[in-house]
DNA sequence: TCATTAATTTTGACAAAGTCTAGAAATATA
DNA sequence: TATATTTCTAGACTTTGTCAAAATTAATGA
């Protein structure tokens, strides 16, 4: 990802010291959520609103500089990986969210023929399991 | 689906008016969200508190007996098609569901190559598209 | 550089979907 | 039919997120 200051001003996003904060948090931590990203803004420039945080998320997703992802029983995470298909891989028992790229090659997930007269525009996968660390733990 | 008292009898659940109906009601609505099914089960037994549909969801769910989608921006939906791999196709500006059979034969989605050492049990795919009702409102 | 305009940030109330708890009621068992 | 167990109810509470108005900040042009 390059220089979020660039980003912004390529979309005609006004500059703001907790865009650039939010940005940056995305880009250091794949598949945080909107609290975990405000703590990091926080460390990072002192202060900021819960609801800023959902304003610059709701906007760089609507502009498609990020994507959010909703695993069920956990709000919402975010992650700069726009653009290529990929999927996710997530924990059942911690949450923990890894990236799995499409498997069966470019967009065989989309190829979902147009059922019931539906007009897809996306094929959301996530794969749901035990991460390693919670295994360990289960078995003890 | 069979008869709902056997179904419960099976699973050792204590027979009662509120778990019946709940059964009875998600067979007839697949896909009804928690409310929906409360606003059904009023109708067949006169009254249901909020918390008991609740708990009878979480029962049946945990037993298997139903299954529980978490499509994003939507209440959790339930349906009593179990033990099939299938998926879900939702219109993203009306929420409106159906069910797909899984596109690539039969668990290609389970077949998930072991990434990142998860133990993966499930593949959950969901087509987000714009279902024909709502194609022809946007056209007009 | 400074004033003006437009957009963003903040604050606090609000909303939706679920969960928790304790007491009341119903079910199953003998 | 009595009793022990389980479920149901009611209401408070939690989490995640949105709405709206006022205050602040950024961009623009002279």
């Amino acid at each position: 990802m390059q220089d979020p200051e660039t980003t912004l001003r390529q979309h005609a996003l006004p500059i703001t010291a907790q865009r650039l904060a939010v940005l940056r948090a995305v880009a250091r931590h794949p598949h945080a959520t909107a609290d975990d990203l405000a703590e990091q803004v926080r460390q990072e420039i002192g202060a900021i609103s819960r609801q800023s945080v959902y304003n610059v998320l709701n906007v760089l997703t609507d502009k498609g500089i990020i994507r959010r992802i909703q695993p069920a029983h956990s709000p919402a995470r975010y992650e700069d990986r726009v653009g290529d298909n990929h999927h996710h891989l997530v924990c059942r028992s911690c949450g923990q969210t890894e990236d799995v790229n499409c498997a069966v090659g470019a967009a065989p997930c989309l190829h979902a023929h147009d059922h019931h007269g539906f007009r897809i525009d996306e094929a959301e996968v996530i794969y749901w399991g035990t991460c390693p660390a919670c295994q360990r733990k289960s078995r003890s």
